[in-house]
DNA sequence: CTGTGCTTGTGAACGTGAACACGTGCGCCC
DNA sequence: GGGCGCACGTGTTCACGTTCACAAGCACAG
């Protein structure tokens, strides 16, 4: 790996975080100043190449024979993921999913605290929600400038959602968490990522129907 | 593709309620009983010709020169995703994230009621949340048993996480989604994914790191 | 200072999924 | 009833990610 190779694959970049949760977590207990790469798969629930080789794309960090030193690792995968600061994030519509996110407290905890919350319903506009006084969205592109907002979670139905995300990208911010189950498109430079919990309860679905055996008490005219 | 051929891939599997999603939306505004690959693709935002393979691991259910009968395609995909009943699920934890779940409408519209809710904390059991009175998590398997739930839910806090999905599996819950940040492990026989919410907006603050210019502002002292 | 053992780092093989391109077959028009 | 055009179905190619296997190299012991 040359000095300068930084075309970390999309996979790796999926799988650090949870690198990262694994090294947290191991803190407390055993404090070992230094964990092996079959250590840490084993605690993300990954392979050992596989772990070796995603460390591999943030340099050479480990020391054979011995392992990684978890401090130092724990120091470049923040680094390297943008966690060595908060990211303050918005989030757009105070439905009951987005009631439910911000009451979470999970976001804030882990570096994402909640700067401010937005709706298009001016009966919620005033409301305090985790403390936090809702504001209109068509004051997205003050308040986001005004807390330095990089990244934005949409809690609509689906409906909203593509309207959301275009202002969302209007006011400046350039990264996307998509609650709502509808298709959004973004400029290229705009980072969008989705979670649609309907879905995955749907590919879960899928699997517990194919254990129930195929086709059980269901009857079809298949002409082929 | 021989005829009972059914070894759907996993990627395809995970596109099918997106494509499920984009018909029903489909459905209001325009009625035509055909739809094409191309345009299905441009609905679920993903290239035609994998479209078309995607659905031909259902069978040949198209016309050639015409399109997809959309009526019977939903038919179809409902059946093959185990869609043509509802799946009711149970709740595990009613912490911030659980009632936040138990409350967003979205699952019980989709076919997933919230038949149970369960949590380990006596102050909470008997709790209303949603309308469901909350139970003790040991009652985990009457409760499962008398309702048929297959699906489970875990929205506790990360400690608790693999002792829930245990007392799942043992009530006999074959598909868990897991909310929990932690790793946990099932028998082979029992699905399980999982979705962290916190490490999606890592991800994204991977990308916005990356786009804000590499070590800005970051001083590390590099010994290599 | 040399040998040994252990764990990393990584080239290469492998497998899976995505994209392509075109043959195939159906409906429609004349 | 024949021909034409369109959109599906699918074999093939390609790219990506995973896994394997082993050489490289560090620490430590003697």
């Amino acid at each position: 790996m040359s000095e300068r190779t930084r075309r970390i694959p999309e996979a790796t970049v999926a799988r650090l975080p949870v690198y990262l949760r694994s090294l947290l977590g191991l803190a407390e207990d055993d404090k070992a100043a230094t964990i092996s790469s079959e250590r840490l798969a084993e605690l993300a629930g990954v392979n050992a190449a596989k772990v070796r080789k995603d460390l591999s794309y943030l340099g050479s960090y480990g020391t054979r024979g011995v392992g990684y030193d978890v401090e130092y690792l724990l120091f470049q995968m923040s680094r390297e993921l943008g966690l060595t600061h908060d990211w303050p994030v918005v989030i757009v519509g105070v439905g009951n999913l987005g009631q439910a996110l911000a009451n979470y407290g999970g976001f804030t905890d882990r570096g994402f605290p909640i700067a401010a919350l937005v709706d298009a319903d001016p009966a919620k506009v005033g409301e305090m929600v985790h403390g936090i006084a809702v504001r209109h969205i068509d004051d997205l592109p003050a308040i986001a400038d005004g807390a330095g907002i990089a990244i934005g979670i949409i809690a609509t139905p689906a409906g909203a959602a593509q309207e959301v995300a275009d202002r969302l990208v209007a006011a400046g911010i350039t990264s996307i968490l998509n609650f709502a189950p509808a298709l959004v498109t973004v400029p290229a430079e705009t980072s969008l990522r989705k979670v649609d919990l309907a879905v995955e309860l749907q590919i879960l679905s899928f699997y517990q129907q194919q254990r129930a055996g195929p086709r059980a008490g269901v009857t079809v005219a298949r002409t082929s």
